[in-house]
RNA sequence: GCCUACGUAGCUCAGUCGGUAGAGCACUUCCUUGGUAAGGAAGAGGUCACCGGUUCGAUUCCGGUCGUAGGCUCCA
């Protein structure tokens, strides 16, 4: 890079400028500029001559919109900060995101969080002094000469790219203080705009996303038009880091991670009661809606793989296993071993649709770093199920599969959004069965009313799908449920079934999933509800206190009887005080506590303390447990869900003012 | 897999500028028989992730491995 070119350092007084850092010293402000900082000069000859000029405030823009130009111009205030630190830097992009921003950075040596620290104070005193942003049209060829003279490669990628794609003649510039980017804009019209804003993390980061290209240090920040809405939101990403489900799972022993089998759960029998809780209820619901489950191998000859394409496709992501000549695979998916079921006798039009689960352990060799508690792991089950129909079941069938969804998310008190991806450029099959695929998917969503985002072009080559994302209460979303077509597979594995034509006709295939996998969607549940599961979930439904060894003849007797009822429940009889067991139960986040003392045993009662609730006069056995029943009968959701303000920038119209960049 | 950081008792964490470690909770025993979020005392518990290197001596410094966290990539 010839020098290293401090290629943003265009018009302000070189006094200003920070000399390069040493090595892992700690960052002063007194630094100068190094007298011999030809490549400076250089760009600042050269932007001495560009246009710059006034930068048009965007009219009728949305709050989305203007959140999008803050923080976009907070990433190039960013950059200036480590550009003045690093006067070596590369700069790569940094766009606004979601909350905030990132800018990429190639950098001497990796960031420290001290670094942050004096970045920001940087981003601070810089906003402080109110440069303005403006603007500067140029040509392609000028734009290329200044970021060349900078040393800024990045950059000339960027712009050989802009070229490629679009052709343009000209590129705009954007300048602040000594900062100068290649941008399209817009921005605020002064950094004296910037004010709330913090800088979170670092991480790593591949220029445009390619692995084999240069990792880049990225730093992440998020910016917001006032210090309530910063303040809410930082707020915010403690409340999330308080719910974080490992945490919770810690706390509640409901699971464990040893490293002797890194991304697989050990689910204790607390948390493993939970999970069983969520698969009755999915064996339940699939029997109720006309599903057959089924029970297959776990470990398969490479053939299955073959045929169904997985092992070209999908082999990096598979355990394969070598056992003398033959090669094994743990199944990483059901749908394979599914198939061999459909194919395994001549199947009738009169048996579609024909819906099968199954709920096998499939394992994936997920990339290490990409593992992460329950949400990613490497061994899980899915609530899978494939659903074979000829092309005129599919709406009626998919409108089914979309109102097993309503009926479980409702249960959760979780909100979702579909996404509906249609035919990629790259496509099995012929045009005309995707379009009426499409159209089948689209009627199916319309007629029970939801509303959805269409993804074009973004189905699988096999065929479209539904995805569905749920809000959890902080406003999270997360990818559990999914509904694909499938035209390919059928043809795969030569499935067919008699018409009542007597002729041979081809199913189609409907991959879906609710939970996702149990895994994922417990941690989900776990996070949404900050671990105080719905009674008919939890680990124990309800603990009994006896107040002293006296009561504790009594307590095992109502124990008995909750017990009858299939209640989980326990008698904590450890030689404590009641306030002791009382506190525990309570940081355990038991739906329900009877306490039980010598008054209790003579009247036949319990006093009841409830998660919820607290404390409650004293009540009769039965009808305690008839409630508690009840409550795991009905799945109630009893949960005290309080919803965090949403961060969804459309939603979260502030107070409006005339909040003017 | 890549980048950065981290790994001390079951859990949460102190600590050692290189001389083999400490607290709280949990656990065990004893005392206490107690009305709605921690009663008291004593005890036990650690190859300081693992493997190498430097050193008279390494938990501490260096290198590697494994695992974890946040990202990148990928995805349920």
């Amino acid at each position: 890079m010839q020098g290293g070119g401090h290629y943003a350092a265009a018009t302000a007084p070189q006094g200003r400028l920070p000399s390069p850092t040493p090595r892992r010293e700690p960052m002063s402000e007194s630094h100068d500029l190094p007298q011999d900082a030809a490549p400076v000069s250089a760009t600042a000859a050269l932007t001495a001559d560009l246009p710059f000029g006034s930068n048009p405030v965007p009219e009728g823009e949305t709050r989305a919109q203007r959140l999008h130009r803050l923080r976009h111009s907070t990433a190039h205030l960013m950059a200036e900060a480590v550009v003045q630190l690093f006067p070596t830097a590369k700069v790569a992009t940094g766009p606004a995101i979601e909350h905030g921003f990132y800018y990429d950075f190639d950098l001497p040596r990796p960031l420290t969080p001290e670094d942050l620290l004096e970045i920001e104070r940087r981003m601070k005193k810089m906003a402080k002094r109110g440069f303005p942003f403006q603007k500067a049209t140029v040509s392609v060829d000028q734009a290329r000469e200044l970021f060349e003279t900078a040393g800024q490669s990045y950059k000339i990628e960027v712009i050989d790219k802009i070229v490629e794609t679009q052709q343009p003649e000209n590129v705009t510039l954007y300048r602040q203080g000594d900062f100068v980017d290649l941008c399209a804009g817009p921005h605020v019209s002064s950094t004296s705009r910037l004010k709330q804003f913090k800088l979170l993390r670092t991480s790593g980061a591949y220029w445009r996303g390619d692995a084999t290209r240069p990792m880049l240090q990225r730093i992440y920040g998020t910016a917001w038009e006032t210090q309530e809405d910063l303040d809410a939101y930082l707020n915010f990403l403690e409340e999330a880091k308080k719910r974080n489900h490992k945490k919770l799972g810690e706390e509640l022993d409901l699971f464990h991670f040893h490293k002797e089998a890194p991304g697989a759960a050990f689910w204790t029998p607390r948390g493993f009661a939970v999970v069983q809780s969520l698969q009755k209820y999915w064996r339940e619901l699939g029997d109720r809606r006309g599903y057959q489950e089924i029970w297959n191998p776990m470990l398969y000859k490479k053939d299955l793989y073959i045929k169904s394409g997985h092992y070209t496709h999908y082999k990096d992501d598979m355990f394969i296993i070598h056992q003398e000549d033959t090669e094994y695979c743990l199944k990483p998916m059901n749908c394979p071993d599914t198939f061999l079921y459909y194919t395994s006798k001549r199947r009738s039009f009169r048996e579609l649709p024909l819906r099968i689960s199954e709920g096998g352990i499939l394992h994936r060799n997920e990339l290490a770093g990409a593992l992460n508690g329950l949400f990613r792991v490497r061994q899980f089950m899915q609530d899978d199920a494939h659903i074979f129909v000829t092309a005129e079941q599919v709406a009626s069938e998919i409108a089914e599969v979309l109102d097993i969804v309503r009926e479980c998310y409702s249960l959760f008190g979780l909100s979702y959004g579909f996404t509906l991806s249609t035919r990629p450029e790259k496509f099995m099959g012929d045009a005309l069965t995707w379009d009426k695929a499409e159209l089948d998917l689209k009627a199916a969503l319309d007629k029970g009313g939801y509303t959805y985002t269409v993804d074009e072009g973004g189905g699988a080559f096999y065929g479209p799908k539904i995805d569905i994302k749920i809000n959890d209460c902080l406003g999270r979303k997360w990818q559990c449920a999914t509904v694909q077509l499938d035209f390919q597979q059928p043809i795969n594995f030569d499935m067919g079934y008699t018409a009542s034509d007597n002729t041979r006709q081809r199913p189609i295939v409907i991959h879906r999933a609710v939970f996702g996998t149990f895994e994922r969607f417990m941690g989900v549940l776990l996070e949404h509800t900050a671990g105080a599961l719905p009674t008919w979930m939890s680990p124990v439904q309800a603990i009994i206190v006896p107040i002293s060894d006296k009561a504790t003849d009594y307590a095992f007797a109502v124990l008995a009887q909750l017990k009858a009822q299939g209640i989980r429940a326990e008698v904590d009889d450890r030689n404590e005080k009641m306030g002791y067991k009382i506190r525990e139960a309570e940081m355990r986040k038991t739906p329900y506590m009877l306490v039980v003392g010598e008054k209790e045993a003579e009247n036949g009662t319990a006093s009841v303390r409830t998660y919820l609730e607290g404390a409650r006069p004293e009540a009769k056995v039965e009808d305690v447990i008839a409630e508690i029943a009840m409550r795991i009968k009905e799945r109630t959701f009893d949960v005290d869900i309080k919803p965090l303000r949403s961060f969804d920038a459309e939603e979260a119209a502030p107070a409006e003012s005339d909040l003017e960049y």
